[in-house]
RNA sequence: GCCCGGAUGGCGGAAUCGGCAGACGCGUCGGACUCAAAAUCCGAUUCCUUUGCGGGAGUGAGGGUUCGACCCCCUCUCCGGGCACCA
């Protein structure tokens, strides 16, 4: 590469000018239109900014500018969301507390962000980790709380002795801790768990007005994944009285059940089991729940099962069908209960054939078993053979309802969402513990700062014989500061490392004030013994709101105040990667519906339209990683081409949404381009060039282009396709730099449209160019639809369809002379001579092609 | 297994209401400049064929619809993503 214009002091020079004069300053209420752009807000980690953040940035930056340039006032903010596991373990690798390295992390970032010459509202900046900030991420979680949608419940986790850790899923391989291969094993632990699925329903039908990806919408549905059927009772023969119901989405092959299957952590499977199998169950029961999820679901393995000894009646035939229990039935789905239908379920079918249980055809699909797409029913009596498996759903279910032994039901795979960890760096949940009798004391407490926040059934625990009722914090006594504490290992038992600040942990709370206080030597009046919640939020909670805070960063009563959200309710364009598709833009819709029914927003859908930029990948085509050396760092980049060189590589690289390598020799190109820019505008003195000129007349064609150059320019940016945009650029480039003198006013027009792309380098020549304020405060210009076109219109003319020459036809020219003029053209003659004619296809403005045969 | 998305020169990609395939950029080749190289500028650059003019083939493979298909339909291959015993 050779002698580049000065970038670095161009890019430093107006990255100061613009936070200086405020240049992206927001203005609440301001009466110009608001548009609001958002990225998804990076996790400020220890590697600094990856090529990657860029794009989205980059992207979400050029809508910003344009829409300043369009007259709009724009709200394009940046944050932190910073509370998260990799800050806790490199605390526990180095000593140095998460606070201070996440600080230095942002700190890094936010300098790297701001090399890149964004139009962001610093003034606006948020941090999840800020106490200011997870105040309100709080104070949400108590609203949940008052309104029983934030609960606690055992749930079974994976806890690794050796390690002394509470494990994912992820981190289980093959049964064994992934790190250093330990045993594992499955612990019940009291965890919160909010309620997602009371907003199942909602979650699904508001997907149907959002603007956004598909292949989103449909991951999102999956995730959610409504079903309707019926749930169908079957009475256990003998005493004990029970019934299994079982969920069923094909109760038009109810004919064809030949057992049931219980999970086997089905509560009934104790009850039912004949004494002459318990032994078998039993040892069945204790494999199952070894099995981890991800051994448990896969496919690859053969069914397993254990018969009860049980049967049970079909509701309809009064047939007795025996009771299994298998892995294969899952406990948290449906009713952990289902009939058994192997000619027409593939899994059915399976356990069927290992244990040699009996088959029944109730559908006619032909071939071979199982068939499981639908056709008639048949081999189910009268009543039901002959109808459509669908006609035969509702016959069955009506049937069932007559018997009192069903009826309709819908069921989701979506599951009530975990939201405690064992973690330290997370907003602790602000929760105290006190004992049965003290709650029993506040509830009956008249004019208690809690009244309102208590909810109506008790959220409470139960822990060697003693019960503990979950109280909270009221809204005076938050933020829950998170603690310093010196050691940030999780304690032995797995809990989180709060547990051992027993001085915070061991508390007393006085209910007339709210207040909280370590525990007094002597017990004084008026305070009771309160035990601390210890766990922390899990790192999605931060960002499940922050879109709200930007609005009004500062304001003390509330999330988002009422004005600055009646302003700029949602951001009308979200950008992000496309691995947030389902839990981060489910759980933040979650929030966001539930903030709107409490009435903190007006608005249901939190975000209405959403792009996902696509991948970056490495020189090699993988993904950019450490461990693979294919990592491009930015500020080598910057350095060497500058923050617009690299802007405008990144988004010249191809489609926004598409996967594309990085190509170091590539940005050779928009480089060169950028420079042919400066050397147009620049003159020998550092002036504007004497090719710019006021009393220059363009020529038609130059005009033309002009004016084809803002239509592209506009339409593209409007669609997101920025490469395209940007090839018009150099197009247009390639034309002004043949030109002998250009006008002031095409120069300022071409610097208007490069702008949102190469903004430093823009701006500096706009200055050159005479002008004393930033270029996006003039407006984006317009294009004239009388200059888009020339007097003369190139038609193809084909032969068979084949191209055989073209015609330079005037605007006026009628179909008829066209047609003549294609048919005599030279280079046509040969391909017509001698043949017959068949047709003349003429379309208007494109092209004639003449259908011959021989 | 199921559901999506994709496949275009040496490379990234353009072009879709069905109408000039390969815009723009990278790379490569040739030329200019230079003692020379780098950089820069100019030109060429899908493949085959032809001295040339031309001609032929061509958008993952095969078939179909059409005057005409990268584009629509059917079958298949490969790549990417998501879900994965949800009854």
């Amino acid at each position: 590469m050779g002698e580049m214009y000065p970038f670095g002091e161009i890019e430093s020079k107006w990255q100061r000018l613009w936070d200086w004069n405020g240049t992206f300053i927001a203005v609440d209420g301001d009466c110009r239109p608001k548009y609001y752009v958002l990225d998804m807000f990076p996790y400020p980690s220890g590697a600094g900014l990856h090529i990657g953040h860029p794009e989205g940035y980059t992207a979400s930056d050029i809508l910003a500018r344009y829409h300043w340039a369009n007259g709009y006032n724009v709200l394009h903010p940046m944050g932190w969301d910073a509370f998260g596991l990799p800050a806790e373990q490199h605390a526990l690798q180095t000593g140095i507390s998460p606070k201070l390295n996440t600080d230095q992390n942002v700190a890094r970032f936010r300098g790297q962000i701001r090399r890149m010459g964004f139009a962001i509202d610093w003034t606006r900046e948020i941090n999840t980790t800020d106490q200011c900030y997870y105040r309100w991420t709080q104070w949400i979680f108590l609203q949940l709380f008052k309104r029983g949608l934030a609960f606690v419940d055992e749930r079974p986790v994976w806890w690794c002795g050796a390690l002394k850790a509470v494990l994912s899923n992820e981190e289980v391989v093959g049964g064994k801790s992934e790190r250093g291969s330990h045993a594992v094993e499955r612990r019940l632990l009291r965890q919160w768990v909010l309620r997602i699925t009371a907003y199942a329903d909602r979650l699904l039908d508001g997907l149907g007005d959002l603007d956004w990806p598909d292949s989103t919408k449909r991951q999102q549905i999956a995730w959610i994944g409504r079903s309707e059927g019926v749930e169908i009772d079957f009475a256990v023969d003998g005493s004990c009285g029970e019934v299994i119901t079982v969920y069923s989405t094909r109760a038009d092959t109810i004919m064809g059940a030949t057992y049931l299957v219980l999970a086997p952590e089905h509560p009934a499977v104790k009850k039912i089991t004949a004494p002459t199998h318990c032994g078998a169950v039993e040892k069945y029961c204790v494999e199952a729940a070894r099995k981890g999820d991800l051994e448990r679901t896969d496919l690859a393995k053969d069914k397993t099962g254990a018969f009860t000894g049980a049967y049970a009646t079909h509701p309809l035939s009064g047939e007795k069908l025996p009771i299994w229990i298998a892995d294969y039935v899952l406990p948290s789905y449906g009713t952990g209960a289902v009939m058994a239908v192997p000619a027409h379920d593939d899994r059915d079918y399976e356990f069927a054939k290992r244990f040699n249980l009996p088959m029944r055809v109730v559908v006619a699909g032909g071939g071979e078993l199982p068939f499981c797409g639908y056709g008639t029913v048949c081999g189910s009596g009268q009543w039901l053979d002959g109808l459509e498996c669908d006609g035969a759903k509702a016959v069955v279910l009506q049937k069932l309802k007559e018997k009192s032994a069903g009826r309709g039901a819908v069921k989701y795979k979506l599951r009530d969402w975990l939201f405690s960890r064992q973690r330290y760096w997370g907003e602790p949940i602000p929760i105290v513990w006190v004992r049965e009798s003290d709650y029993g004391v506040l509830l009956g407490m008249a004019g208690s700062p809690y009244g309102e926040f208590l909810p109506e059934k008790p959220v409470c625990y139960e822990e060697a014989g003693e019960k503990f009722y979950a109280v909270p914090l009221p809204l005076e006594q938050l933020p829950l500061i998170l603690p310093e504490v010196d050691d940030y290992r999780p304690s032995d038992c797995g809990e989180s490392p709060l547990a051992k600040a027993t001085d915070w942990v061991e508390a007393e709370i006085n209910f007339a004030s709210g207040q909280v206080r370590p525990r007094s030597a002597g017990g004084a009046d008026g305070w009771v013994l309160a035990r601390r919640e210890t766990n922390t939020m899990p790192q999605w909670a931060g960002s499940c709101w922050y879109h709200l805070r930007y609005l009004s960063p500062n304001c003390l009563d509330a999330p988002v105040s009422r004005e600055a959200e009646a302003y700029w309710g949602c951001p009308d364009f979200y950008i992000g990667g496309a691995e947030h598709a389902v839990l981060h833009l489910l759980y933040a819709r979650f929030w966001h519906q539930f903030l709107c029914d409490i009435g903190v927003v007006t608005k249901a859908e939190p975000y209405p339209k959403l792009f996902h930029q696509g991948i970056i990948l490495g020189e090699d085509g993988n993904k950019m990683s450490k461990s693979r050396g294919n990592v491009v760092n930015p500020d080598r980049v910057i350095g060497e081409c500058g923050a617009d060189a690299l802007r405008v590589y990144e988004m010249f690289l191809g489609p926004l949404d598409a996967v594309k390598p990085w190509d170091s020799r590539g940005i050779g190109g928009p480089c060169r381009f950028l420079r042919r820019v400066w050397q147009l505008y620049v003159g020998a003195d550092g002036g504007l060039s004497g090719t710019f000129s006021a009393a220059v007349e363009e020529s038609d064609e130059t005009d033309r282009m002009i004016h084809c150059t803002i239509r592209k320019v506009r339409e593209d940016i409007e669609l997101l396709h920025f490469n395209t945009a940007l090839s018009q650029l150099m197009v247009a480039l390639n034309h002004l730099q043949k030109l002998k003198k250009i006008s002031i006013e095409t120069g300022e027009i071409f610097l208007q449209l490069l702008a949102p792309f190469a903004p430093h380098l823009a701006e500096e020549l706009w200055e050159k160019m005479g002008h004393g304020e930033s270029i996006v405060r003039a407006q984006f210009p317009n294009y004239d639809v009388s200059k888009l076109s020339c007097a003369l219109r190139k038609i193809v003319v084909q032969v068979n369809g084949k191209l055989r020459g073209e015609l330079q036809v005037s605007q006026d020219a009628s179909g008829e002379e066209i047609i003549n003029l294609a048919r005599s053209a030279e280079s046509v003659i040969p391909h017509l001579v001698g043949r017959e004619l068949a047709d003349e296809v003429y379309v208007p403005g494109r092209l004639v092609n003449f259908v011959v045969r021989n």
